[in-house]
DNA sequence: CGAGCGATTGATTTCTTTCAATATCGGTGG
DNA sequence: CCACCGATATTGAAAGAAATCAATCGCTCG
């Protein structure tokens, strides 16, 4: 269990006047894809920066008050909730261009943890000043609300995925990050699992022992080579179980 | 599988000037019961209504241009997907005081069928006239948001049952509907369930042979009666198997 | 009345977990 | 530099849970 940091302890909030949307990597799968050019210098103009998370730091945790959004800039972060008995259940990975605090909107606690599993930097928009861009920038409201639409809908997927046997679900799980690399840009075929195998596991409602075999005979079938995080998918492994799945949206 | 009648089947749309939001049932688990008085009756004017659905006709389905959020003011509906070799997935059950459609915002097809269980009928409000609403009413748009946001939560813990047993996941689909109907002012141990056995297992993701094993067992340890699809549940009930679960938002 | 669907119950099979042992990696300190 | 440690990963054998296959019952609706 991982307590190093936390974020009160991460107070030095910079604006940071190099770092615009223009300029970022992840730009066109994060909030501001669809706003006008003059109201996206707005909008950049309020955002503000922390120094990076290290693996294991928490952004925020379940109770505390919530006062931002957060845009993954790269590196990558867990999300999860930890039930009366204690148990913690991973709800999703989260990947650069992607928001962070949608599920806190408009309750005075977060409901769920944020914890980076590796070095991670991050945009920040105040809830505050959410509010107040309303009013200047529609289409931001409009943006917003699509997002956490499309949001809702990805969480409807994955329930989906749940009903399957372990094998295709942890082959839909591996599409399905294999899918969000390449939008962002990356290999589509190789890239490096941000998480642990417990957590895979975790949070596909798995054993890690279930994840190892499963993985063992995805290699023997020839579909894929993986070596500790460091994944080759096969072509082989596209096509034949990505079909049994939903597309994604 | 139901197509009795299809929603374009159904357009006679109409104003019914009685049917304010301030006489409904269920306005204290809707959308506007944060809404000043002024503010609500402006937004109430605005609402329309259909004739009531009857058990299996379609709200929408996959596909159709979204155009309204609905609120249900009696019956239940169930939302679900279809996946790529046709087999159907429940993403949720609705009761009265539930919004609908609230995964197609933003986007040019609705993502998912919304079915009657029985028969139904809905407050409906355009998405353009939402969007007009939103200068006017800024408190409609913050409990909008908040109301997705929720939504989104309520997903997270869903997708944390799914890990459990199935013995714990029937258990908690019950207690979770035995709530929602507390909140309406119903008993929270006498009600009827609104979907079939096999609409459970498929939403659970178990076999409905399975659900009839585990209510039959629930019923041997004198946890609660069921015949057909009247339930009781006896206080036994809902007080072991509630504290292994998270609780409500 | 008969057909068909939904529900229940039983027997068997399949899959996943659990328990247990071993292997590997990265880092730490002697 | 290397031995050791803890955490993470892999693999095997046995136990357990749920699915599948199959049969029956009751009900509703044509």
């Amino acid at each position: 269990m991982w307590h190093s940091s936390i974020s009160q302890a991460i107070p030095p909030l910079t604006q940071a006047p190099a770092n615009r949307c223009g300029d970022c990597l992840v730009r066109h799968r994060c909030l501001p894809p669809s706003l006008p050019t003059d109201e996206l210098h707005q909008f950049a103009a309020l955002l503000t920066h922390r120094r990076p998370l290290q693996r294991g730091d928490h952004l925020y945790r379940a109770g505390d008050p919530p006062h931002s959004l957060f845009a993954i800039r790269s590196g990558a972060l867990k999300t999860y909730l930890i039930d009366d008995d204690g148990h913690e259940q991973i709800t999703g990975f989260h990947l650069p261009g992607e928001l962070i605090g949608l599920d806190a909107i408009g309750l005075d606690r977060h409901p769920s943890f944020a914890a980076a599993l590796e070095t991670t930097s991050l945009c920040q928009l105040s809830l505050v000043q959410l509010e107040t861009l309303h009013e200047p920038l529609p289409n931001l409201r409009s943006e917003l609300l699509r997002i956490i639409s499309r949001s809702l809908h990805a969480e409807h997927r994955l329930l989906h995925l749940n009903h399957r046997s372990a094998e295709d679900r942890l082959a839909g799980f591996l599409l399905d990050l294999s899918e969000r690399f390449a939008r962002r840009g990356l290999s589509r075929h190789c890239f490096v699992l941000p998480m642990s195998r417990c957590d895979i596991a975790n949070y596909l409602g798995l054993t890690s022992e279930t994840v190892s075999r499963l993985l063992a005979r995805y290699r023997q079938r020839g579909w894929l080579h993986i070596e500790g995080r460091e994944v080759r998918l096969n072509t082989d492994f596209d096509l034949p179980v990505l079909t049994e799945h939903c597309p994604l949206p």
